[in-house]
DNA sequence: ACTATGAATACTGTATACAGAATACAACGT
DNA sequence: ACGTTGTATTCTGTATACAGTATTCATAGT
C-alpha cells in the first residue's frame, strides 16, 4: 500500500558488497576459491545469504561457480575483457548520447575528477574509483536508469583487470588525456566527436589491458 | 583439471527454466504473487533451488522482490519496456556489427523463419518464439559470446511485453515486413542501411508495445 | 622416489527448522 | 453497517541439518 519508512535490506546485500569489496580489492585474488562457510563465518552470517551473494557475483562474471565444485574468483582472461569492454563501450557510448547537453557545471567537475586522477602516484584503488567515477559522472544525466544500473554492474569486470595491471604494470594510463579530449568537445558542443573520442578512449583502455594480460 | 563428461545440472536451473515458462506463458500474469513454498511444492524440490531461481528474476527484472513480502511477477510499465528496449535495440545493433557477412545460406534461413512467422493466425507464443529465433539466427555469427548471452537475458522482458500485447491485441506486427527489408540490404551488402533498419525496426516495435500500454 | 589406494575430512547442493513479520479474519464496540 | 483491535495463520528471511561428492593426506606397493 504505502512505501515502508524503515529501510530493511537484506543480509545478501551486504554480503554481495562485502565480498565484491574483498575481490576487488584483491583481497581474493583470481583463481582463489571461496568457500561459503569460511565466508559465513568470517562474516557472522549463516551460509545461506552469502550463498545467494554468491549465486549473484557468479551470474554477474566475477565468480566461477563449478556445479559440486563452489565458486572461485574468476580468472583473468583477455577474451572477457574484450568482450565485456566492447558491450561497455556501447552501453556507455548509448547512455552518452541520451544524456543530451551536459551543462557546464558538469564539465567543471568532469575536470576536477581528472585533476586529481592525473596527480595520483601509485594507488591503483584511488585512481579505478576516479576513473568509474568520472564516467559515472558524465552519464549521470541520462534518463535511462536501468541502463545505468547495467553500466555500473557491468564495470565490476573491468575494475578487476585495471587493478591487476596497474597494481602489477605500476604506469598509470594516459585516460587523463582522453578525458580532457572528451570534455573539450563536449564544451564546443560537438556531440559527434565527443561521441568518437569517447569510443576511442575506451578501444585504447581495452588494448592497454588486454596487451598487459598477453604480457 | 579436465571437462566433467557427465552434466550435472543445478536445481535452481531448472527452477528457472519452470518459473520462466509459467510466467511468460501467461500462467502466472503481471502482479502475481510467486510464494517460494508453493513453488516448491508443485516442482517437488526444497525452498532453497526456488528461492536461488526467484532471487535470479528479480535481478533480471521478470519479478519484484520487496523486503519481508516476498516475490511478485512485474507489472507491465512503459518506462521499463522503453529503457530495456533502447539497450537491447543498442546491444542487438553492436552484435549486427560484429558478425561479420552473413552468409547467404543463413539469409535464407532468415526468410523461412520469416514466411512462417507470416502465417501464424492467433498464436502469441509461437509467435514470439519465432521472432525471437529470427533475431537469434540474424546475431549467431557475432563472436562476442557474453554479449550475445547478455542479449538473450534482456529478451525475457520484451517477451513478456509482447505476449500480453498480442494476446490482447490479437493484432500481429508489422516485424515480417521490416524483416524482409533488412535481409534485402544484407543480401546487397550494404551494411549502413541494414545497421538503420534494424534499428528502425526496434524503435517501431518499443512504439508499438508502448502505445499499447498507456492504452 | 614415485604412483596407487583408501580412509578421513571438508565442502557443496539441497532440505528442513525456526523466529519474526505480514496478512487474514473474527469478535467486539460504536 | 462499519471501523478497530486482537489473534491465528501464512509466509518470508535466515539458520541449521543432512546426504553425497571432492579433496586431502597418509600409507603401502612398485
Amino acid at each position: 500500500m504505502s512505501e515502508p519508512i524503515i529501510e530493511r535490506t537484506p543480509l545478501r546485500d551486504e554480503v554481495y558488497r562485502q565480498l565484491l569489496d574483498r575481490i576487488s580489492r584483491g583481497d581474493l585474488p583470481p583463481g582463489a576459491r571461496v568457500r561459503d562457510t569460511q565466508m559465513a563465518n568470517q562474516l557472522g552470517v549463516s551460509r545461506t545469504p552469502v550463498r545467494e551473494a554468491l549465486l549473484r557475483l557468479a551470474r554477474e562474471g566475477v565468480l566461477d561457480a563449478d556445479m559440486g565444485r563452489g565458486f572461485s574468483v574468476r580468472a583473468l582472461d583477455a577474451t572477457e575483457m574484450r568482450e565485456i569492454g566492447a558491450v561497455l563501450s556501447s552501453l556507455e557510448g548509448l547512455a552518452l548520447e541520451l544524456s543530451g547537453d551536459i551543462p557546464a557545471g558538469r564539465l567543471v567537475e568532469l575536470g576536477e575528477i581528472d585533476r586529481e586522477l592525473s596527480g595520483i602516484r601509485g594507488d591503483p584503488d584511488r585512481c579505478i574509483d576516479l576513473d568509474e567515477q568520472w564516467h559515472r559522472t558524465l552519464l549521470q544525466a541520462c534518463p535511462n536508469q536501468r541502463l545505468l544500473s547495467m553500466i555500473s554492474t557491468l564495470w565490476q569486470v573491468p575494475r578487476r583487470y585495471m587493478r591487476a595491471y596497474l597494481r602489477d604494470a605500476g604506469r598509470v594510463s594516459l585516460s587523463t588525456q582522453h578525458h580532457a579530449r572528451i570534455i573539450e568537445a563536449l564544451r564546443r558542443g560537438d556531440r559527434d566527436t565527443a561521441d568518437r573520442r569517447f569510443s576511442h578512449h575506451w578501444q585504447r583502455g581495452i588494448e592497454e589491458l588486454e596487451a598487459w594480460i598477453a604480457r
